[in-house]
DNA sequence: GTAAAGATCCACT
DNA sequence: GTGGATCTTTACT
């Protein structure tokens, strides 16, 4: 058995949740198909002081009004008008931070990732390496944006063994367009899994 | 109202 | 490595 993550856990600093995310279960139970993978890659995004967040130098628009809500919510969003991207809302109810999961390990039920995703081959290896992958293969889309992890529809479970891995650090994905801090070493991954969206240098 | 760009993925010259 | 798909969100020529 597991243990669902409570609140506090996501009430800290996003770099901290980011971290401790690694190794965690992220579980989504729909009536009759609950999928469960193994977070193996997070970046975090600062709030007000990092130019690559969407809430740079204190912006709130209505898309991102629920990154300065309380901790443990996912925020969601579409990007490139076809993949959603999922994140995790941290810090202190009003802090616009949060930590956003590039990566999935796949654990279970990968027959129904792979319909979701529309893939027929036995390779496992692409269903959840990858931001726009993991929300397709976990169906996690925009009504579950805001939603509450601690609830039962889509939440993360602490594994009851020990730790049995190492943390690597890496420059954030994409972010060209935040000057300077696309450098920032805000990209966690587990060390030599090959699940990850890309391996760091 | 209109335009420009995007925390991505996939196919391929 | 490069470019196209595709459309919401955001900021204004």
């Amino acid at each position: 058995m597991s243990e669902k993550l409570s609140k506090d856990f996501y009430a800290r600093d996003a770099e901290k949740v980011a971290r401790d995310l690694l190794g965690k279960l992220l579980i989504r139970d729909k009536r009759g198909s609950k999928t469960t993978g193994k977070i193996v890659e997070t970046e975090a995004y600062l709030g007000k002081d990092d130019p690559a967040s969407h809430t740079f130098g204190g912006k709130k628009t209505e898309r991102t009004e629920i990154i300065y809500g309380p901790p443990g919510h996912a925020y969601v969003y579409l990007i490139y008008g076809m993949y959603h991207c999922f994140n995790v809302v941290t810090g202190k109810d009003g802090t616009p931070e949060g930590v956003f999961i590039r990566a999935l390990e796949p654990v279970d039920d990968l027959d129904i990732m792979r319909k979701r995703r529309g893939l027929d081959s036995e390779d496992k290896g692409n269903l959840t390496d990858g931001p726009g992958k993991l929300c397709m293969a976990m169906d996690i889309d925009k009504s579950l944006n805001g939603e509450d992890l601690t609830g039962e529809k889509l939440f993360i479970s602490e594994r009851k063994s020990a730790k049995d891995f190492e943390i690597t650090e890496a420059k954030r994905i994409n972010i060209d367009y935040a000057g300077d801090a696309k450098n920032w070493k805000l990209r966690y991954l587990i060390k030599d899994n090959p699940f990850v969206s890309e391996k760091p240098d």
